[in-house]
DNA sequence: CGAGATGTTCGGCT
DNA sequence: AAGCCGAACATCTC
């Protein structure tokens, strides 16, 4: 499920359990999740210590901790974050579960595509501070993207739009929102596009600026007319002119768009 | 029952 | 050598 605005929605589960003391930490099978960390040194370390606050960045999130200790999650295909009453029992994919005085702070994750990682310091790991600046940033310039777009050029767009060191946060859905909006048909080449990178760049900007003032803050859909209203399913009609989507496996994701407006 | 799912990573081919 | 593609990961839902 999650991309950039869903990401930053999940994060903001957890500000229920600020200033709180971790009183127990519950691990749950999916050693995948954990993979690479030490998850039972860290959930001997984590009681005792506060939730001080967190930050989501592309599909990232980064939980603060006092002590030092840091959690950083990526929610993979299927991953949540929730919160459930002090007494709650976890269920069989719940594979992390932080327990507060008033209530359980819970990561979930079915497909285990997600992961965990702990880090101790007093800076943040390593691995956040390199993540690439947000494509909402001035850093990211249509320059950028011209760059890019000559770089791989012989891989289809839509497929370059889901490369998440140059467009962090983008996923499925909203790769095909750009695209839409750009009038760029997904299965063109980044080559052929030198002189559509400013829509390209203008369009991404925007449905991550849009995205995040709706779906980050409760979860709603986007708003009304935006493609991704009619690209859940086979037969939608396109929003500016009608035409049913066509649909196909581009860059090895489905992909939706309007043979007509996007050429 | 088979197919597909809003993501990443790895191995192999060009 | 870099870039690209397809498979794999594990489970649920339609």
């Amino acid at each position: 499920m999650p991309e950039l605005a869903e990401v930053e929605y999940y994060r903001r589960q957890w500000d229920a359990g600020l200033r709180r003391q971790v009183t127990r930490v519950a691990l749950h099978g999916g050693a995948r999740l954990f993979r690479g960390e030490d998850p039972v040194r860290f959930a001997a370390a984590l009681p005792g210590a506060r939730l001080l606050g967190s930050e989501a960045r592309a599909k990232q999130m980064l939980f603060r901790f006092s002590r030092g200790l840091w959690v950083g999650v990526h929610l993979g295909m299927t991953g949540k974050i929730r919160v459930e009453p002090r007494d709650f029992v976890p269920g069989r994919h719940d594979h992390l579960v932080l327990f507060q005085a008033t209530q359980a702070l819970v990561f979930s994750d079915p497909r285990m595509f997600g992961r965990v990682r702990f880090f101790e310091g007093t800076a943040p790991p390593p691995w956040w501070t390199a993540l690439p600046a947000a494509v909402t940033s001035p850093e990211f310039t249509v320059e950028v993207v011209r760059d890019f777009l000559r770089r791989r050029a012989r891989l289809a767009v839509k497929a370059a739009l889901l490369v998440q060191t140059r467009f962090p946060g983008v996923g499925n859905w909203m790769a095909d929102e750009i695209l839409w909006r750009a009038r760029i048909d997904p299965r063109r080449t980044c080559g052929t596009l030198a002189r559509r990178a400013e829509g390209l760049w203008r369009e991404t900007r925007e449905v991550c600026r849009v995205a995040m003032e709706t779906v980050a803050v409760d979860f709603s859909d986007p708003p009304e007319g935006w493609f991704y209203h009619v690209r859940w399913a086979g037969d939608g009609a396109c929003p500016r002119c009608g035409r049913t989507v066509k649909s196909a496996t581009i860059g090895g994701r489905t992909t939706r768009w309007c043979g007509r407006c996007q050429r």
